[in-house]
RNA sequence: GGAGAGGUGGCCGAGUGGUCGAAGGCGCUCCCCUGCUAAGGGAGUAUACGUUAAUAGCGUAUCGAGGGUUCGAAUCCCUCCCUCUCCGCCA
């Protein structure tokens, strides 16, 4: 979440960074909030110091040998006072102060100062392209015509064991598949200084919480029936990243910054995406991801964006795969995200470039969040 | 699933109703002492929120989490979570 300091000092020129995403901030509403929790607060622990010196009075009197009820009696005033004010304070500020959480966590990210201005995908902008788009003298096919001809992939047969938006890979298909996973993995491990993990592919609510999914997006998400509140990861990023929950992490083992990379299959329901991009392996219910993510000081944060996407760009490189960068606008921008690059290959059959990898410098959104910090030793 | 033990500060570990945010030790930081090293002495060493110019003070909260009893809870009661040991079951 935003640093609801920063949000204090300056709510309308929060609200307007916002609106570059196309998130409508109330100002009104959240100083009414926020001054209602600061008043109530304020009450709740003035009743909490009154409380607190008259039951060490009480103790004083009776450690200098006065009978238990004497002493009450002798603090009687302040302690019915407080009886009746207390329970009515404490819990109207520890109200107020949840609902200013949930309104915080309802708060996207701001914008980075390089992010372009924009409603849609049509705004982001292209940054860069690599590689020789291939000419050929047919029309090429794409991934389900190739590959259910080679009756490596297999639709129908998912559709049978599971529904719609799922497949089963076989032979060759699914060696290459596997292969290509690990082929990732070894380039991070072996070249990128990344740490590989292997994480629960099922989370609990809190994590969700942290990484931004919730309490907005639940319906993005398979939630288990056996637990209300362990759901199937949409993204390694969520364990990944949750590691850190709640923790200060030292100056050493901070060091330059943490790179852990991890493959996982990802699970999301695509609710309301029906009739887009469907076709094939595109969007699917299911699907494997190599994920990296680094933790890093916020003054390095910058610039493990871009080298971290300099990391996935490798991958598509050395894989001769024909891509373009671009840098998503405003109005396109992931909740959490500050600046996202999209790294889009090209897709012969379909005469385009479509998103392959999506980079993101959350900054210190999700660590404010997930309470995650470091010592800063200065 | 059954039975038992346990969760206290960076770590170890006291504390079973009173001035305890918490003894003591270790670790760490700073200072002193010491002609190397080692040893010794002193001070300090959590986080959040509020107040504040302040990472100074002061107030409040936090001893796995939540709820309860009480003037007062780390300490008593209830629920839950987690860890460990043994038994059972399943793969």
């Amino acid at each position: 979440m935003l640093d609801v300091k920063l949000v204090r000092q300056d709510p309308q020129a929060v609200a307007a960074q916002l609106a570059r995403r196309g998130f409508e901030f109330d100002v009104a509403a959240f100083e009414a909030l926020d001054a209602q929790r600061k008043a109530a607060d304020v009450e709740s622990q003035n009743l909490q110091a009154e409380r607190k010196s008259a039951a060490r009075k009480v103790g004083e009197l009776i450690q200098g040998g006065m009978a238990v009820d004497e002493a009450k009696q002798a603090v009687n005033e302040t302690l019915e006072k407080i009886a009746s004010q207390i329970d009515a304070a404490t819990s109207s500020a520890r109200a107020l102060s949840e609902q200013m959480d949930e309104l915080m966590l309802g708060v996207p990210n701001i914008p980075a100062q390089a992010v372009p201005e924009g409603q849609s995908e049509e705004d982001n902008q292209e940054l860069l392209r690599w590689g020789d788009i291939p000419v050929f003298d047919f029309s090429p096919r794409d991934h389900v015509d190739l590959g259910e001809g080679l009756g490596g992939l297999d639709f129908e047969t998912a559709g049978k064991i599971t529904g719609s938006r799922f497949a089963v890979l076989s032979g060759d298909v699914a060696r290459l598949h596997r292969a290509l996973i690990n082929f990732m993995l070894d380039i991070h491990l072996q070249q990128h200084g990344y740490t590989e993990l292997n994480v629960p592919y099922i989370v609990n609510a809190d994590s969700l919480r942290g990484t931004g999914q919730l309490p907005k997006f639940e319906e993005d998400l398979f939630k288990l029936r056996h637990d209300a509140d362990y759901y199937l990861i949409p993204t390694a990023e969520v364990p990944v990243t949750n590691m850190v929950r709640d923790r200060i992490l030292e100056a050493d083992e901070m060091g330059e910054g943490l790179r852990y990379v991890a493959h996982t299959p990802c699970f999301r329901s695509e609710a309301g995406s029906y009739g887009k991009d469907t076709r094939g392996m595109i969007r699917q219910h299911q699907f494997e991801k190599v994920e990296l993510v680094q933790l890093v000081r916020p003054q390095d944060s910058e610039a493990a964006l871009e080298n971290l996407t300099g990391h996935a760009e490798a991958v598509l490189q050395a894989l001769e795969l024909p891509y373009r960068k671009v840098i998503l606008c405003g109005g396109d921008l992931g909740f959490s995200a500050r600046t996202t690059y999209d790294l889009e290959v090209w897709l012969p059959a379909q005469d385009t470039y479509r998103e392959i990898s999506s980079c993101s410098n959350m900054g210190d959104y999700q660590a404010r969040r997930m309470q995650a910090r470091w010592r800063n030793p200065e």
